[in-house]
DNA sequence: CATCGTATGCAAAACGATTTGCATTGCCGG
DNA sequence: CCGGCAATGCAAATCGTTTTGCATACGATG
């Protein structure tokens, strides 16, 4: 069971520590025949080289975080559960594929129990304004991304969402049919809620009708959600779309719409934004928009590799948000 | 940005490092007066140890693993993502509080690229019988913990997911109004069908009728879940209750129930084990069982930390597994 | 006064790799 | 025959801790 050291296995062969380092990492020419010896034997013994010991010496950890300040298990959690853990699903196999490990880190105070992790880098995920996790990474020196912009951060590289994209799409869908599309946005400041209000602004403009829009607070959820779009619709009944990005609060909407006697989507059309679990097995079930999130999360990765060794990165092609059309904005 | 280490900090103290590490450690006495100085001067030049150094020195990664031979990201992956991911998430929190980061093992090819990863323990979740990623682990010495029982392997601690109790529950709760309920498992070979299998005998047995079980490819997904459902339903009309863990079977189960003009509850009555999204937000919604998942994830990881000390296991209470009735089993 | 325990701290040896700077050998061209 | 270069490999330093085995000083005890 007690693993062999390069220095066991470099007597076994009869030769140095050194030739057999160089023989594995190649760093250094090896007669081929030295190698093959080598490695023959490093199989038999069954030597593997020991990462803490590799890794003090090269420094770096082999791992990186990925985050999200929303709250994991908290009330508003299960909202953000789908998006964030599909994306550390993917996040995972493609970390492991470039020889790191991915190591979820809850919201826990920075101050706490965060001290005694060591990443080589980190990747947060829709960050908000003065975000805590991103700034307890960037102050610790660690590079850090983000998956959609960190606003107010212009120096943290980051993987587009393609917010405004994702906002055009959901509202021109919801256009086609519809006369007065509302948008309901969440309170937090995050980039995607920025782009997508935007987005609708000048949606508003172009088409000629003054914008309504509602912000509501996350921690709420879904009832708070429902509570909310029930009084904007009761003082707004010319509303007869609203975009909904939030796919928690979307549900809410639709609790509200029934209440109301105006059940999605003969009596309202509704379209969300991240096409997980609830908008799948909504009644009816939500337009929604593929945001290609696996792809998403191998380029923050790629460019968090490159971020942590100081290179340009390479640009990774998204696939643009594709709208998966449901019977919720039926027309 | 450069971090100052043990041998610097002891130079600003005046002291040996063997001094700043007891300090800090407490293993070995140290002055109370020269203790403060050199956590207050730790504290200004802004010292800490570098976990590296100090595993190379002791051993151990700080990092454990949570995997699952259920694939992440394929077909059959959604129906368990929420299960697994509402484990990773809670066993997050854990972990970290443990001073331990928690890393997700995407069900990789063992021998690719696995064998970068060094973690102190690992846990399975419903391992299957020869589960490769237990196997892995196991073989190489890492001390591993199941969440579920390990068929076949006696030797692997693991925390009770009460599969019988959970069973049980469903089967009584379907067989106060149901004069015959019928079973749908999958057909890997996981603890949790196989208790509930024999739960299910048991059940059949005392209420005097026959049972009628079903091995359902999990590969499937929910498609092949009701087209098997509906073949069931139709050899069998005697059949008036369905108990099905697996959540996205149970969906199946939905729209087979539905075309065979015996619509859930009022044709047939369902029950499902985990209670996440799916069963949730189904229409209707779906009876389930709450398993505790949050308590079962910190089980797990004090069990493998227990594990890996090699002391005794503190056994934890986990608490029964709840019935929460929905529409889908009314009577 | 010799001895002994206690309090306090240091030097040095691990931990197991990687990496740098030579050393040796053999061969080639001039 | 000699200078130089390529091929090959080793010794030793290094990464930043933890831990073990001593060293010193000092007061108390017989």
């Amino acid at each position: 069971m007690a693993r062999s050291t390069i220095v066991e296995l470099a007597k076994a062969a009869g030769v140095s520590p050194t030739t057999v380092s160089h023989a594995f990492s190649g760093r250094r020419y090896v007669d081929p025949e030295t190698k093959a010896r080598i490695v023959a034997l490093a199989d038999k013994m069954g030597y593997r080289a020991n990462p803490r010991a590799r890794r003090l010496r090269t420094g770096g950890a082999g791992i990186i975080a990925l985050a999200s300040s929303m709250p994991f298990a908290v009330a508003a959690g299960p909202a953000r559960l789908g998006f964030l853990m599909e994306i550390a699903a993917a996040a995972a196999v493609t970390a492991l594929s470039r020889h790191l490990a991915l190591c979820l880190v809850p919201p826990l105070e920075p101050d706490s129990n965060l001290d005694a992790l060591e990443v080589d880098g980190a990747i947060i995920v829709e960050p908000m304004v003065e975000d805590r996790l991103l700034d307890f990474f960037s102050a610790r020196g660690v590079p850090v991304v983000s998956i959609g912009r960190a606003p107010g951060r212009k120096d943290i590289p980051s993987v587009d969402i393609q917010s405004t994209a994702t906002a055009r799409l959901m509202l021109e869908h919801l256009g086609a049919h519809s006369r007065r599309v509302g948008l309901i946005t969440g309170a937090q400041r995050r980039n995607s809620y920025i782009e997508t209000e935007a987005a609708y602004a000048a949606f508003a403009a172009e088409r000629g009708f003054s914008p309504i829009a509602l912000r509501i607070d996350e921690s709420g959820g879904e009832s708070e959600a429902a509570a909310a779009a029930e009084r904007l619709l009761r003082s707004n009944p010319g509303i007869d779309a609203l975009c909904v990005p939030v796919d928690a609060f979307a549900r809410g909407v639709l609790d509200a719409a029934r209440l109301l006697g105006r059940p999605v989507p003969h009596g309202l059309r509704l379209a969300t934004r991240y096409d997980g679990m609830r908008a799948k097995l909504a009644t009816p079930p939500l337009t929604a928009v593929n945001l290609h999130l696996d792809q998403v999360a191998e380029a923050a990765i790629d460019l968090l590799i490159a971020a942590m060794e100081g290179k340009e990165p390479q640009r990774h092609a998204i696939a643009p948000p594709l709208l998966v059309a449901r019977e919720s904005s039926a027309a």
